[in-house]
DNA sequence: GGTTGCCTTCGAGTGCGCTCGAAGTCCTAC
DNA sequence: GTAGGACTTCGAGCGCACTCGAAGGCAACC
């Protein structure tokens, strides 16, 4: 049971940038076999929401004799992947598209690159949204609770 | 019908920093009266969006002789902070929230403030969620449609 | 006076992304 | 050997924010 170290290296993780990449999943020492209550305490995702992504078809998740989920780093890192993507609101289906692409092979690339490509203006459109909002919001704020209609 | 110059308008308007402010509304020559073409025009929505937001209690709009929705200058700024929060991913129950406080009189201030910095926090870490997002799909781009596990 | 077209209400439908519950299996600890 | 708990599949249900369609009203123009 990792689970207890896991909760450590989160901890100790979480608030750096970035806060949960795929390079650390490479690089810190996560365990080669993990199983869907420890993925889960690793990503904040619940165990049901791991096995909908596998479902839709957005990861392969090995299992063992008793027919169990064991993530290995792959699974992991792409769980992870596909985490950043739904953070910055990518929609299931274009990341479903692209993890298509992925396993119909290296050809594919420049298709996968214009759809990152379109993604990245959509977070770009997004930080724009938000940071228009926080200026009315922090208007809002320092001119006190103001009529709403204002 | 003022749509022409409305069009004219949120083109001139469109982009800047911020790209509709309630001030925009106030200040610029926004007509007093608006139909709910003239709003949807105005704001983006669909007249569709703009009588779903009346049902639900956000915004008052009143009625010509005929029954028809006359937007007057306090309306279309409502609709418009409404747009703003939504844009920031504001849930529309905390909106009515606040839409209700301010019904109830001066003395709920302090209540709306609350939600307003709780708000603000929100959107602090929808930014930061979208900038690691950003820097995760940057990475992907340059190092070219990767093999998406990685 | 008919046709066009935007407006009205009301209720139901849609799409997304989970989220849950039931019923059963398997391993571990006592 | 049995109790507990974490796992499995499957399908259904939910919450949110719209979105749509039907059926009808009113005004303006030809």
């Amino acid at each position: 049971m990792t689970t207890d170290r896991l909760r450590g290296l989160i901890e100790t993780t979480a608030g750096e940038l970035p806060p949960l990449t795929v390079e650390l999943v490479r690089d810190l020492e996560i365990p080669e076999q993990m199983t869907i209550a420890d993925v889960a305490a690793l990503t904040g995702l619940s165990a049901h929401t791991l096995r909908y992504y596998e479902r839709i078809g957005l990861v392969e998740v090995p299992r063992d004799g008793a027919g169990r989920r064991v993530y290995d780093r792959e699974a992991v890192g792409r769980v992870v992947f596909i985490t950043r993507l739904r953070d910055s609101d990518m929609p299931i289906a274009a990341i479903a598209r692209y993890v298509e692409l992925v396993k119909q092979g290296p050809d594919t690339e420049p298709e996968r690159l214009a759809l990152l490509e379109a993604h990245r203006e959509d977070i770009l459109h997004r930080l724009r949204d938000l940071q228009g909002a926080l200026a009315v919001v922090d208007y809002k704020i320092t001119t006190y609770g103001g009529s709403c209609g204002s």
